[in-house]
DNA sequence: GCAGCAATAT
DNA sequence: AATATTGCTG
């Protein structure tokens, strides 16, 4: 029926394109672009050209991946510090639900931003943070982007707004019927915020978005690893700090043994006070000895991290925020590294607990692993 | 101008 | 019938 009254070689990054027949009949090695000869010429999407339009919107993020529609600037608060370790955790919050939790702890003045994200499918927006620790480049795949990515010449925005079209319907009939047989869970990726858990997130597995997610979901995990070493950095901390505390007060108390020493052959009578400190010193010092040494501190799982990271985060924050010193960990009178400062910044932990995953909000790795963590702070006689 | 949907044409 | 193109809307 169509026959090729032209074709014209492709352009863009395929070197290896091999000059096609001019006749209508492509062969899917083919890299030519086909039209027809009628009256109206029309393209001719060869397998080949359909291929690379493939290739090209994934490598934009998928059929229906989401658009940007704006960003916004937040001030550099206590939450904020504790978002930028919390990239992941930030996917899937809706504008609404978002609003909701951090508005009262964020300010329009400082540096940290978030783009709001629109996903096509939904026509939800939800924010994402954006400064710094960005995520993936996922860029829209829209006629215009993928047009640039595929870089054939002769190929216009009109050709490729119909295309798409077909292939973002083709692609949602395909995953609705394999979500009807199967109702594949998908790995904890998003939040569970209900209306956030939709298809896009339940993908099955053939799904090019798939890669996306696996490559995301290790990436939490690497990030909760990070954080793992952190903790395990702060613990060691202060683990030194309290053996040279238990050190220096058996110092003193050996000290004062020895002056009441030296006055007990004047005054007999001081002689059972004298005891009784010499049996406190025994006991500091055993005390001392008995506690935990770092190798025998109880490792946390990455379970119990997990768990750890969702009750106790406000606890990491500091550490993170300034790098500051177990002095500050201890006695919170070092400088405040975040323009609240730490008085505030104290209030906010105190306030909540759990600033991030608390009110339903979860860790994405949550899920599977509760347990009581009693790991961040070793027990001490 | 552009994206996306629906209708239309081949 | 399949799918490319065009029309139209936001």
């Amino acid at each position: 029926m169509y026959s090729a009254i032209h074709s014209l070689p492709l352009d863009g990054g395929h070197p290896d394109f091999q000059g096609g027949p001019l006749d209508g009949t492509n062969l899917p090695g083919d890299a030519c672009l086909v039209l027809t000869t009628d009256p109206k010429p029309r393209l001719r999407w060869t397998a080949d050209l359909h291929d690379r339009f493939v290739d090209a919107v994934t490598q934009l993020g998928g059929p229906d991946s989401e658009m940007i529609v704006g960003s916004q600037v937040y001030e550099k608060l206590y939450i904020c510090s504790l978002l930028m370790l919390q990239v992941p955790v930030f996917h899937g919050y809706e504008m609404g639900t978002f609003h909701q939790k951090h508005k009262r702890g964020l300010n329009k003045k400082h540096n940290i931003s978030f783009e709001i994200v629109m996903q096509r499918e939904k026509k939800k927006s939800f924010y994402r943070f954006c400064d710094g620790l960005v995520t993936s480049k996922v860029q829209e795949a829209t006629p215009k982007t993928i047009m640039r990515t595929m870089g054939v010449k002769g190929l216009t925005l009109y050709h490729l707004k119909s295309h798409l079209q077909k292939y973002r319907l083709g692609k949602q009939a395909c995953k609705e019927t394999t979500e009807n047989s199967k109702d594949v869970s998908c790995v904890a990726e998003s939040q569970d915020t209900g209306s956030s858990t939709t298809s896009s997130t339940r993908m099955v597995a053939q799904d090019p978005n798939d890669g996306y997610q696996v490559t995301e979901a290790l990436r939490v995990q690497m990030e909760v690893q990070r954080r793992l070493h952190e903790q395990l950095e702060v613990q060691r901390r202060l683990q030194l700090r309290i053996e040279a505390q238990g050190k220096y007060l058996q110092s003193i108390l050996e000290k004062a043994c020895k002056a009441l020493n030296d006055q007990a052959i004047v005054a007999a009578g001081l002689e059972a006070a004298r005891e009784e400190l010499s049996e406190l010193a025994i006991k500091v010092s055993n005390d001392c000895q008995g506690m935990v040494p770092l190798e025998n501190i109880k490792m946390p799982s990455i379970s119990e991290l997990a768990a750890a990271l969702e009750s106790k985060n406000a606890s990491t924050i500091p550490v993170r925020i300034g790098d500051c010193s177990v002095e500050s960990c201890l006695t919170s009178t070092s400088s405040p590294v975040s323009p609240m400062g730490l008085g505030s910044q104290a209030a906010a932990m105190k306030k909540r607990p759990r600033p991030l995953f608390g009110n339903g909000e979860s860790l994405p790795l949550e899920g599977n692993m509760r347990q009581e963590v009693e790991w961040v702070m070793p027990h001490i006689g």
